[in-house]
DNA sequence: CTAGTTATTGACTATTCAGTCAAATACAAT
DNA sequence: ATTGTATTTGACTGAATAGTCAATAACTAG
């Protein structure tokens, strides 16, 4: 009845997550969008309404895909050390496949879109916030002791400002060795 | 003999690093610098070159200006713990002044510039270890006993990262009493 | 007062940008 | 095979972009 689509939708969010993610919202044009997914210019308007929804789109899927995966890992981490561990592992991990070094999409967005954005701002609080529960919940499961000497909420908030600020540095090109000691030290934070 | 210059280079620079620290590179105009300098076009190129080099010139103003009075006021503090409410203290001083949240021109900068730009990178990554080193002189010299059960460097490293974080989810117009977590915990870190 | 030097001015270019649209197309149900 | 419907296409628009330049103005040393 109806004319097929050419492309997979969830194909194109990546490759959008992958671009916008590299080069921010403002340096990617809808020419670059089209070389990028191979699609017409008028196909991607529309499929995905303009450039602001399909950056929302592509922001919320990195948040599913990366913040998903971060709070699942966690979660499943025998006690918040190993967390911390495991976590970082995955960041050095995609540093080493593409020699270049990433940061992270929502702190980008936090630093660009979002101060003119709310929607943009309020996707970026709730994951940041959404990985600070999940310091919380393994601190209080796994380290009671650690989480009632130190105020838990706050050690968890400082968790997650920690792992912003990694990405952030990594993002500069900054030398491994130096990012390994941020996240050796917030291992030894939470170690009894 | 010369036709003297109706501004005052210092007065433009901090008004373009107020401008670049709040907009970013990309979303400021040739045309805003010249409302907002008050300048003609020709004369800002004639001046301070093109607009990457009117925006490192900026960059540079803005470290030497608030990097610089973050490693003096750690220098100057009695001791870590106050080195860090100082410097955190600072920051929301200027959270209040103007209600806008703006985060810090550098780690800004680490996001959307320094990606592209190599002498970027290094005026980032030079602000950045000078906060670090800072931090590490205050701990050897004021906590020795901290600085050696927690490996000075690292616990360093970490402080730097954190006031980053601190910065971009300050950025996000996060609440304050989130915030405050953030530096509370930095300073329970660095408490014997 | 004049000459020499630099700053200012505003109009100009050529490019890039996000977004639009009418026409053509490809399919599947009948 | 025909028809109905959503998708694709590429040319188009008008606005915004960074950067240029020749003419003009302002000052001061002599």
């Amino acid at each position: 009845m109806v004319r097929p689509r050419k492309f997979d939708r969830v194909d194109i969010l990546n490759r959008m997550k992958t671009a916008f993610w590299e080069n921010g919202f403002s340096d990617i044009s809808m020419d670059d969008v089209g070389r990028i997914t191979n699609m017409n210019r008028g196909s991607v308007y529309n499929a995905f309404g303009d450039k602001r929804a399909l950056y929302l789109e592509a922001l919320e899927l990195y948040g599913e895909q990366h913040y998903g995966a971060a709070v699942e890992l966690i979660k499943h981490s025998k006690d918040t050390p190993s967390a911390i561990r495991n976590l970082y592992g995955t960041a050095f991990k995609r540093m080493k496949d593409d020699q270049t070094h990433w940061g992270c999409f929502m702190c980008n967005a936090a630093v660009e879109v979002a101060p003119v954005d709310t929607e943009v701002a309020i996707i970026v609080r709730e994951n940041f916030d959404a990985l600070t529960k999940a310091f919380l919940s393994s601190l209080l499961e796994t380290r009671p002791k650690v989480a009632d000497s130190k105020n838990a909420k706050n050690l968890a908030q400082q968790l997650t400002a920690t792992y912003i600020g990694f990405n952030i540095m990594a993002r500069t090109g900054m030398a491994k060795t130096s990012l390994k000691r941020i996240s050796d030290s917030a291992v030894e934070m939470v170690t009894a």
